[in-house]
RNA sequence: GUGAGUGUAGCGCAAUCGGUUAGAGCACCAGGUUGUGGUCCUGGGGGUUGAGGGUUCGAGUCCCUUCACUCACCCCA
Protein backbone atom coordinates (compact mmCIF):
# COMPACT_ATOMS: atom_id res chain seq x y z
CA UNK A 1 0.00 0.00 0.00
CA UNK A 2 1.47 3.36 -0.91
CA UNK A 3 1.78 5.74 2.25
CA UNK A 4 -0.66 8.85 1.99
CA UNK A 5 0.92 11.81 3.42
CA UNK A 6 -1.05 14.65 4.91
CA UNK A 7 -3.01 16.99 3.01
CA UNK A 8 -0.88 20.11 1.73
CA UNK A 9 -0.87 22.92 4.29
CA UNK A 10 -1.28 20.76 7.05
CA UNK A 11 0.85 20.15 10.18
CA UNK A 12 1.06 16.57 12.49
CA UNK A 13 1.69 17.61 15.70
CA UNK A 14 4.00 14.94 17.37
CA UNK A 15 4.74 15.20 21.23
CA UNK A 16 7.29 18.06 20.88
CA UNK A 17 4.90 20.19 18.34
CA UNK A 18 1.67 20.01 20.58
CA UNK A 19 3.72 20.74 23.96
CA UNK A 20 4.39 24.32 21.76
CA UNK A 21 0.78 24.39 20.52
CA UNK A 22 -0.29 23.79 23.95
CA UNK A 23 1.83 26.75 25.29
CA UNK A 24 0.35 29.11 22.77
CA UNK A 25 -2.98 28.41 23.81
CA UNK A 26 -2.26 27.98 27.28
CA UNK A 27 -1.25 31.77 27.14
CA UNK A 28 -4.24 32.95 24.96
CA UNK A 29 -6.99 31.28 27.12
CA UNK A 30 -4.73 33.01 30.43
CA UNK A 31 -4.59 36.05 29.81
CA UNK A 32 -8.44 36.25 27.86
CA UNK A 33 -9.50 35.01 31.29
CA UNK A 34 -7.34 37.03 33.51
CA UNK A 35 -9.02 40.60 31.33
CA UNK A 36 -12.60 39.05 31.79
CA UNK A 37 -13.41 37.45 28.22
CA UNK A 38 -15.46 34.48 28.00
CA UNK A 39 -14.59 31.50 26.12
CA UNK A 40 -17.33 30.28 23.54
CA UNK A 41 -17.38 28.30 20.51
CA UNK A 42 -19.39 27.14 17.55
CA UNK A 43 -19.39 24.40 15.05
CA UNK A 44 -15.97 23.81 12.68
CA UNK A 45 -18.61 24.29 9.60
CA UNK A 46 -21.21 26.09 8.80
CA UNK A 47 -23.77 26.86 5.80
CA UNK A 48 -21.66 28.67 2.92
CA UNK A 49 -24.34 31.60 2.88
CA UNK A 50 -23.12 32.54 6.87
CA UNK A 51 -19.50 33.60 4.99
CA UNK A 52 -20.57 34.78 1.60
CA UNK A 53 -23.21 37.08 3.19
CA UNK A 54 -19.60 38.41 5.11
CA UNK A 55 -17.31 38.46 2.78
CA UNK A 56 -19.43 38.24 -0.60
CA UNK A 57 -19.29 34.80 -3.50
CA UNK A 58 -15.73 35.58 -4.12
CA UNK A 59 -14.49 33.80 -0.71
CA UNK A 60 -15.37 30.54 -2.13
CA UNK A 61 -12.84 30.19 -3.76
CA UNK A 62 -10.80 30.78 -1.12
CA UNK A 63 -12.56 28.29 1.87
CA UNK A 64 -12.94 24.29 1.74
CA UNK A 65 -16.93 24.23 1.03
CA UNK A 66 -18.95 20.65 0.32
CA UNK A 67 -22.18 19.25 0.12
CA UNK A 68 -23.54 17.45 2.95
CA UNK A 69 -25.85 14.58 2.07
CA UNK A 70 -28.68 16.37 2.70
CA UNK A 71 -27.37 18.69 -0.20
CA UNK A 72 -26.95 21.46 2.07
CA UNK A 73 -24.03 23.70 1.27
CA UNK A 74 -21.80 23.98 3.77
CA UNK A 75 -17.92 24.66 4.71
CA UNK A 76 -15.12 24.60 6.95
CA UNK A 77 -14.50 27.78 9.02
CA UNK A 78 -11.79 29.67 7.84
CA UNK A 79 -12.46 32.21 10.38
CA UNK A 80 -14.78 32.01 13.57
CA UNK A 81 -16.22 36.20 13.29
CA UNK A 82 -19.25 34.85 11.32
CA UNK A 83 -20.01 32.30 13.99
CA UNK A 84 -19.26 34.69 16.61
CA UNK A 85 -21.73 37.42 14.88
CA UNK A 86 -24.63 34.72 14.26
CA UNK A 87 -24.33 33.86 18.00
CA UNK A 88 -24.67 37.18 18.73
CA UNK A 89 -27.22 38.42 16.70
CA UNK A 90 -29.03 34.72 17.92
CA UNK A 91 -29.53 35.94 21.50
CA UNK A 92 -28.87 39.69 21.20
CA UNK A 93 -31.36 41.16 23.16
CA UNK A 94 -30.72 38.95 26.48
CA UNK A 95 -26.45 39.17 26.24
CA UNK A 96 -25.64 41.58 29.06
CA UNK A 97 -23.15 44.37 27.76
CA UNK A 98 -20.14 44.53 26.66
CA UNK A 99 -20.23 41.38 25.17
CA UNK A 100 -16.84 40.27 25.68
CA UNK A 101 -16.05 36.74 24.47
CA UNK A 102 -12.71 34.98 22.91
CA UNK A 103 -12.24 32.03 21.12
CA UNK A 104 -9.27 29.62 19.65
CA UNK A 105 -10.99 28.10 16.37
CA UNK A 106 -9.35 25.65 14.32
CA UNK A 107 -9.63 26.97 11.12
CA UNK A 108 -8.97 26.00 7.23
CA UNK A 109 -8.81 28.20 4.33
CA UNK A 110 -7.90 27.22 0.71
CA UNK A 111 -4.51 28.83 0.09
CA UNK A 112 -1.04 28.47 -1.43
CA UNK A 113 0.59 27.10 1.43
CA UNK A 114 3.52 29.73 1.79
CA UNK A 115 5.57 30.89 4.84
CA UNK A 116 3.38 31.41 7.74
CA UNK A 117 0.55 31.02 6.07
CA UNK A 118 -1.10 27.00 5.94
CA UNK A 119 -4.75 25.58 5.10
CA UNK A 120 -5.02 24.80 8.04
CA UNK A 121 -4.22 26.65 11.47
CA UNK A 122 -5.27 27.66 14.99
CA UNK A 123 -6.61 31.68 15.59
CA UNK A 124 -7.06 33.35 18.74
CA UNK A 125 -10.00 35.59 18.43
CA UNK A 126 -11.09 38.06 21.08
CA UNK A 127 -14.19 40.46 20.39
CA UNK A 128 -15.84 42.83 22.65
CA UNK A 129 -19.65 43.92 21.35
CA UNK A 130 -22.37 46.50 22.54
CA UNK A 131 -18.89 48.92 23.42
CA UNK A 132 -19.01 52.54 21.36
CA UNK A 133 -16.16 54.02 22.55
CA UNK A 134 -12.57 53.46 22.40
CA UNK A 135 -12.37 52.03 25.92
CA UNK A 136 -13.17 48.75 23.48
CA UNK A 137 -10.40 49.28 21.38
CA UNK A 138 -8.15 50.09 24.26
CA UNK A 139 -8.89 46.35 25.95
CA UNK A 140 -8.45 44.57 22.70
CA UNK A 141 -4.76 46.07 21.97
CA UNK A 142 -3.99 45.94 25.56
CA UNK A 143 -4.81 42.17 25.77
CA UNK A 144 -2.99 41.26 22.44
CA UNK A 145 -0.01 43.04 24.02
CA UNK A 146 -0.37 41.30 27.57
CA UNK A 147 -0.67 37.95 25.13
CA UNK A 148 2.64 38.88 24.30
CA UNK A 149 4.18 39.85 27.29
CA UNK A 150 3.13 36.10 28.65
CA UNK A 151 5.32 35.14 25.60
CA UNK A 152 8.16 36.72 26.79
CA UNK A 153 8.12 39.03 23.78
CA UNK A 154 9.07 42.78 24.50
CA UNK A 155 8.39 46.20 22.75
CA UNK A 156 12.34 45.96 21.96
CA UNK A 157 10.86 43.28 19.61
CA UNK A 158 7.55 43.57 18.32
CA UNK A 159 5.15 46.70 17.50
CA UNK A 160 1.48 47.28 17.35
CA UNK A 161 1.09 49.72 14.29
CA UNK A 162 -2.24 51.37 15.21
CA UNK A 163 -4.50 52.91 12.65
CA UNK A 164 -7.91 54.33 11.81
CA UNK A 165 -10.08 54.01 9.16
CA UNK A 166 -12.59 57.13 9.99
CA UNK A 167 -9.25 59.38 10.17
CA UNK A 168 -8.11 57.92 7.17
CA UNK A 169 -11.28 58.52 5.49
CA UNK A 170 -11.56 61.74 6.90
CA UNK A 171 -8.27 62.73 4.84
CA UNK A 172 -9.48 61.27 1.37
CA UNK A 173 -13.24 62.68 1.92
CA UNK A 174 -11.81 65.99 2.46
CA UNK A 175 -9.57 65.91 -0.79
CA UNK A 176 -12.77 65.12 -2.92
CA UNK A 177 -12.39 61.57 -3.09
CA UNK A 178 -15.43 59.53 -3.87
CA UNK A 179 -16.49 56.55 -1.48
CA UNK A 180 -15.22 54.20 -4.81
CA UNK A 181 -11.91 56.16 -4.93
CA UNK A 182 -11.03 55.23 -1.50
CA UNK A 183 -10.30 51.42 -2.15
CA UNK A 184 -7.48 51.88 -4.40
CA UNK A 185 -5.34 55.03 -2.34
CA UNK A 186 -5.90 52.19 0.85
CA UNK A 187 -4.50 49.95 -1.06
CA UNK A 188 -1.71 51.74 -2.08
CA UNK A 189 -0.99 53.12 1.53
CA UNK A 190 -1.36 49.21 3.10
CA UNK A 191 1.69 48.11 0.46
CA UNK A 192 3.99 51.74 0.93
CA UNK A 193 4.93 49.53 4.25
CA UNK A 194 6.23 46.53 2.49
CA UNK A 195 7.76 47.52 -0.91
CA UNK A 196 11.29 49.67 -1.60
CA UNK A 197 10.80 53.65 -1.38
CA UNK A 198 10.80 53.93 -5.18
CA UNK A 199 8.50 51.49 -6.07
CA UNK A 200 5.77 52.64 -3.27
CA UNK A 201 6.47 56.40 -5.29
CA UNK A 202 5.92 54.68 -8.82
CA UNK A 203 2.82 53.07 -7.20
CA UNK A 204 1.70 56.90 -5.80
CA UNK A 205 1.88 58.06 -9.45
CA UNK A 206 -0.26 55.54 -11.34
CA UNK A 207 -2.78 57.18 -8.84
CA UNK A 208 -2.77 60.74 -10.23
CA UNK A 209 -3.43 62.38 -7.00
CA UNK A 210 -3.94 65.84 -6.35
CA UNK A 211 -0.80 67.74 -5.05
CA UNK A 212 -2.45 68.42 -1.64
CA UNK A 213 -3.85 64.76 -1.16
CA UNK A 214 0.14 63.58 -2.14
CA UNK A 215 1.35 66.29 0.26
CA UNK A 216 -0.62 64.91 3.11
CA UNK A 217 -0.03 61.38 2.39
CA UNK A 218 3.98 61.99 2.77
CA UNK A 219 2.90 63.61 6.35
CA UNK A 220 1.54 60.26 6.89
CA UNK A 221 4.07 58.52 5.73
CA UNK A 222 6.89 60.26 7.71
CA UNK A 223 4.45 60.49 11.32
CA UNK A 224 5.49 58.43 13.78
CA UNK A 225 3.11 59.73 16.11
CA UNK A 226 -0.64 61.33 16.05
CA UNK A 227 0.68 64.49 17.31
CA UNK A 228 3.53 65.05 14.76
CA UNK A 229 1.36 64.55 11.89
CA UNK A 230 -0.73 67.19 13.30
CA UNK A 231 1.45 69.28 13.68
CA UNK A 232 3.04 69.03 10.14
CA UNK A 233 0.01 68.59 8.16
CA UNK A 234 -2.49 70.62 10.06
CA UNK A 235 -6.20 69.70 10.50
CA UNK A 236 -6.39 66.81 7.35
CA UNK A 237 -10.00 68.34 7.84
CA UNK A 238 -10.74 65.84 10.85
CA UNK A 239 -13.61 66.72 12.79
CA UNK A 240 -12.96 67.24 16.71
CA UNK A 241 -14.93 64.43 17.53
CA UNK A 242 -12.21 62.04 15.66
CA UNK A 243 -8.69 64.15 16.70
CA UNK A 244 -10.61 63.43 20.44
CA UNK A 245 -11.01 59.74 19.65
CA UNK A 246 -7.48 59.00 18.36
CA UNK A 247 -6.00 60.92 21.15
CA UNK A 248 -8.44 59.40 23.88
CA UNK A 249 -7.32 56.03 22.72
CA UNK A 250 -3.70 57.13 23.01
CA UNK A 251 -4.15 58.12 26.56
CA UNK A 252 -5.82 54.86 27.34
CA UNK A 253 -3.36 52.85 26.49
CA UNK A 254 -0.83 54.42 27.88
CA UNK A 255 -3.13 54.31 31.26
CA UNK A 256 -3.24 50.44 30.87
CA UNK A 257 0.83 50.20 30.60
CA UNK A 258 1.32 49.25 26.48
CA UNK A 259 2.20 52.59 25.60
CA UNK A 260 5.72 51.81 24.23
CA UNK A 261 4.78 49.23 22.71
CA UNK A 262 2.07 51.00 20.11
CA UNK A 263 3.21 53.52 17.41
CA UNK A 264 0.71 55.33 15.49
CA UNK A 265 0.95 54.49 11.59
CA UNK A 266 -1.85 55.61 9.21
CA UNK A 267 -0.38 53.16 6.81
CA UNK A 268 -2.33 50.19 8.42
CA UNK A 269 -5.53 49.37 6.73
CA UNK A 270 -6.65 45.75 6.98
CA UNK A 271 -9.63 44.48 5.01
CA UNK A 272 -11.56 46.83 2.73
CA UNK A 273 -15.07 46.66 3.56
CA UNK A 274 -15.18 45.61 6.89
CA UNK A 275 -13.24 48.04 9.19
CA UNK A 276 -14.83 51.46 10.67
CA UNK A 277 -12.54 53.11 13.26
CA UNK A 278 -9.06 51.95 14.92
CA UNK A 279 -7.27 49.46 12.68
CA UNK A 280 -4.14 47.90 14.48
CA UNK A 281 -1.35 45.59 13.17
CA UNK A 282 1.26 43.23 15.10
CA UNK A 283 4.47 43.76 13.58
CA UNK A 284 8.31 41.75 14.48
CA UNK A 285 10.40 44.84 14.07
CA UNK A 286 12.90 43.12 12.17
CA UNK A 287 9.82 42.74 9.33
CA UNK A 288 11.13 39.03 8.69
CA UNK A 289 7.56 37.87 9.57
CA UNK A 290 3.97 38.74 8.52
CA UNK A 291 1.55 40.25 10.74
CA UNK A 292 1.36 38.52 14.20
CA UNK A 293 -2.18 39.86 15.13
CA UNK A 294 -4.30 42.43 13.91
CA UNK A 295 -7.73 43.69 14.97
CA UNK A 296 -10.28 46.98 14.89
CA UNK A 297 -13.24 47.88 14.75
CA UNK A 298 -16.15 46.21 12.66
CA UNK A 299 -19.39 48.41 13.85
CA UNK A 300 -21.21 47.64 10.59
CA UNK A 301 -20.87 43.73 11.01
CA UNK A 302 -23.85 42.55 13.19
CA UNK A 303 -26.14 44.43 10.74
CA UNK A 304 -25.02 42.68 7.88
CA UNK A 305 -25.20 39.72 9.71
CA UNK A 306 -28.81 40.21 10.11
CA UNK A 307 -29.08 41.25 13.77
CA UNK A 308 -29.76 44.76 15.21
CA UNK A 309 -26.86 46.95 14.76
CA UNK A 310 -24.42 46.82 17.58
CA UNK A 311 -20.94 48.51 17.93
CA UNK A 312 -18.14 45.99 17.87
CA UNK A 313 -14.44 45.08 17.66
CA UNK A 314 -11.94 42.79 17.82
CA UNK A 315 -8.81 41.08 16.75
CA UNK A 316 -7.34 37.96 15.75
CA UNK A 317 -3.92 35.82 16.32
CA UNK A 318 -2.44 32.96 14.11
CA UNK A 319 -0.50 30.17 15.72
CA UNK A 320 1.82 30.02 12.68
CA UNK A 321 2.83 33.39 12.41
CA UNK A 322 2.91 33.76 16.43
CA UNK A 323 4.93 30.16 16.60
CA UNK A 324 7.38 31.43 14.23
CA UNK A 325 8.07 35.11 16.35
CA UNK A 326 8.89 32.82 19.21
CA UNK A 327 11.41 30.78 17.04
CA UNK A 328 12.90 33.53 15.72
CA UNK A 329 13.60 34.89 19.88
CA UNK A 330 13.93 31.56 20.94
CA UNK A 331 11.05 32.09 23.73
CA UNK A 332 9.63 28.64 23.59
CA UNK A 333 9.75 27.17 27.08
CA UNK A 334 11.55 24.04 27.64
CA UNK A 335 9.84 22.60 30.61
CA UNK A 336 6.29 22.56 29.80
CA UNK A 337 3.87 19.47 29.50
CA UNK A 338 6.40 17.31 31.40
CA UNK A 339 5.85 14.37 33.55
CA UNK A 340 6.82 16.03 37.06
CA UNK A 341 8.09 12.60 38.72
CA UNK A 342 9.75 9.24 37.30
CA UNK A 343 10.00 6.53 39.56
CA UNK A 344 12.68 4.07 39.31
CA UNK A 345 12.90 0.65 40.89
CA UNK A 346 11.18 -3.06 40.47
CA UNK A 347 7.81 -2.62 39.02
CA UNK A 348 5.66 -3.67 42.20
CA UNK A 349 7.10 -0.72 43.77
CA UNK A 350 7.45 1.87 41.47
CA UNK A 351 3.28 1.18 40.72
CA UNK A 352 2.60 1.64 44.57
CA UNK A 353 4.59 5.24 44.57
CA UNK A 354 3.45 6.58 41.15
CA UNK A 355 -0.30 5.36 42.39
CA UNK A 356 0.16 7.74 45.60
CA UNK A 357 1.97 10.16 43.56
CA UNK A 358 -0.95 10.23 41.22
CA UNK A 359 -3.78 10.24 43.87
CA UNK A 360 -2.09 13.15 45.37
CA UNK A 361 -2.61 14.75 42.59
CA UNK A 362 1.20 14.54 41.22
CA UNK A 363 1.89 13.32 37.80
CA UNK A 364 4.10 10.67 37.81
CA UNK A 365 5.10 7.60 35.72
CA UNK A 366 7.88 4.59 36.12
CA UNK A 367 9.20 2.08 33.71
CA UNK A 368 6.67 -0.21 31.59
CA UNK A 369 9.62 -1.94 29.84
CA UNK A 370 10.92 -4.14 32.28
CA UNK A 371 14.24 -1.94 31.51
CA UNK A 372 17.08 -2.76 34.25
CA UNK A 373 17.92 0.29 36.71
CA UNK A 374 20.39 1.71 34.80
CA UNK A 375 18.74 1.20 31.61
CA UNK A 376 15.48 3.24 33.66
CA UNK A 377 17.98 5.94 34.77
CA UNK A 378 18.64 6.98 31.62
CA UNK A 379 15.09 7.11 30.86
CA UNK A 380 14.15 8.73 33.49
CA UNK A 381 16.81 11.76 33.06
CA UNK A 382 15.94 11.62 28.93
CA UNK A 383 12.31 12.60 29.82
CA UNK A 384 12.64 15.69 31.40
CA UNK A 385 11.21 14.77 34.22
CA UNK A 386 11.88 17.28 37.51
CA UNK A 387 12.02 14.63 39.66
CA UNK A 388 13.76 11.06 39.99
CA UNK A 389 12.31 8.72 42.92
CA UNK A 390 14.15 5.73 43.30
CA UNK A 391 12.70 2.62 45.21
CA UNK A 392 14.38 -0.05 46.72
CA UNK A 393 12.28 -2.06 49.50
CA UNK A 394 11.24 0.18 51.89
CA UNK A 395 13.47 2.98 51.11
CA UNK A 396 12.87 6.34 48.91
CA UNK A 397 14.87 8.70 47.75
CA UNK A 398 14.29 11.89 45.63
CA UNK A 399 16.23 13.63 43.33
CA UNK A 400 15.56 17.63 42.08
CA UNK A 401 17.42 17.31 38.57
CA UNK A 402 18.27 21.04 38.19
CA UNK A 403 20.00 20.67 41.36
CA UNK A 404 21.44 17.45 41.25
CA UNK A 405 20.83 17.10 45.04
CA UNK A 406 19.70 13.88 46.59
CA UNK A 407 18.13 12.88 49.81
CA UNK A 408 16.56 10.32 51.77
CA UNK A 409 12.32 11.26 51.86
CA UNK A 410 9.58 9.47 53.55
CA UNK A 411 6.23 8.87 51.21
CA UNK A 412 4.44 11.86 52.95
CA UNK A 413 6.89 14.08 52.79
CA UNK A 414 7.33 13.11 48.70
CA UNK A 415 3.81 13.84 48.62
CA UNK A 416 4.18 17.46 49.38
CA UNK A 417 7.44 17.60 47.29
C1' G B 1 -3.38 31.31 -11.01
C1' U B 2 2.30 32.92 -12.07
C1' G B 3 7.60 32.28 -11.20
C1' A B 4 11.97 30.19 -8.82
C1' G B 5 14.40 26.51 -5.87
C1' U B 6 14.86 21.68 -3.52
C1' G B 7 13.90 16.21 -3.26
C1' U B 8 19.55 10.68 -0.77
C1' A B 9 17.94 6.48 6.29
C1' G B 10 13.03 8.79 11.27
C1' C B 11 16.09 13.96 11.18
C1' G B 12 19.84 17.33 9.29
C1' C B 13 23.50 15.92 5.61
C1' A B 14 27.94 13.48 2.42
C1' A B 15 29.08 10.79 -2.02
C1' U B 16 35.37 14.13 -6.93
C1' C B 17 34.35 14.47 -14.13
C1' G B 18 28.85 9.67 -14.86
C1' G B 19 32.53 4.51 -12.35
C1' U B 20 33.07 -1.08 -7.42
C1' U B 21 28.30 -3.23 -2.74
C1' A B 22 25.15 4.82 -1.57
C1' G B 23 28.15 6.63 3.69
C1' A B 24 29.15 8.95 8.62
C1' G B 25 26.58 11.77 12.58
C1' C B 26 22.06 12.36 15.59
C1' A B 27 17.90 9.36 16.83
C1' C B 28 16.16 4.23 17.55
C1' C B 29 17.11 -1.08 19.22
C1' A B 30 20.44 -4.83 21.64
C1' G B 31 24.76 -5.92 24.59
C1' G B 32 28.78 -4.28 27.80
C1' U B 33 30.93 -0.58 31.33
C1' U B 34 29.90 3.20 34.96
C1' G B 35 25.90 -0.40 40.47
C1' U B 36 22.02 6.48 41.63
C1' G B 37 21.48 9.52 35.85
C1' G B 38 22.70 12.33 30.84
C1' U B 39 29.53 9.34 29.77
C1' C B 40 32.06 5.70 27.12
C1' C B 41 32.64 1.06 24.13
C1' U B 42 30.65 -2.79 20.74
C1' G B 43 27.02 -4.42 17.60
C1' G B 44 22.23 -4.01 14.95
C1' G B 45 17.92 -2.63 12.16
C1' G B 46 16.69 0.59 8.85
C1' G B 47 17.33 3.33 1.55
C1' U B 48 13.12 1.18 -4.89
C1' U B 49 18.44 8.04 -3.87
C1' G B 50 10.21 11.09 -4.42
C1' A B 51 7.92 8.31 -8.84
C1' G B 52 8.04 6.95 -14.13
C1' G B 53 10.65 6.97 -18.59
C1' G B 54 15.17 8.06 -21.56
C1' U B 55 20.67 8.50 -22.81
C1' U B 56 24.92 5.23 -21.52
C1' C B 57 28.99 -0.50 -21.04
C1' G B 58 27.57 1.95 -16.37
C1' A B 59 22.99 7.09 -13.50
C1' G B 60 22.12 9.49 -6.67
C1' U B 61 24.84 12.38 -10.52
C1' C B 62 22.87 13.97 -17.38
C1' C B 63 17.82 14.64 -20.20
C1' C B 64 12.28 14.42 -20.29
C1' U B 65 7.67 13.78 -17.66
C1' U B 66 5.22 13.73 -13.14
C1' C B 67 4.49 14.25 -7.91
C1' A B 68 5.74 16.47 -3.37
C1' C B 69 7.83 20.21 -0.45
C1' U B 70 9.84 25.22 0.19
C1' C B 71 10.10 30.38 -1.08
C1' A B 72 8.21 34.65 -3.59
C1' C B 73 4.12 37.06 -6.44
C1' C B 74 -1.48 37.41 -6.33
C1' C B 75 -4.62 37.36 -2.09
C1' C B 76 -4.94 37.73 3.06
C1' A B 77 -11.31 37.69 6.49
Amino acid sequence: MAKIQAPKGTRDFYPDEMRRHRHLEDVWRKVSLRAGFEEVDGPIFESLDLYIQKSGPEIVEQLYNFKDKGDRDLAIRPEFTPTLARMVAARQAALPRPVKWFNISRVCRYERAQKGRLREFWQWNCDILGAPGVEADAECITLAVEALREFGVTSEQVEVRLSSRRLLAAILKHHGLTDEQMPAVYLALDKLGKVPPEVGKQMLDELHLSPELRHDIEVILTSNTFDQMLRDGGSFGFTQGATDEMNRLLSLLEANGVKDFVRFDLRVVRGLAYYTGPVWEVFDKRGELRSICGGGRYDNLIATMGGQPMPACGFGAGDVTTGLLLDSLDLWPTDIGRVEFYVIGAAAESFAVVGQLRSAGRSAQCDLMGAQINRQMKVAADSGARYIVTVQSDSLRLREMNSGQEREITLDELLKV
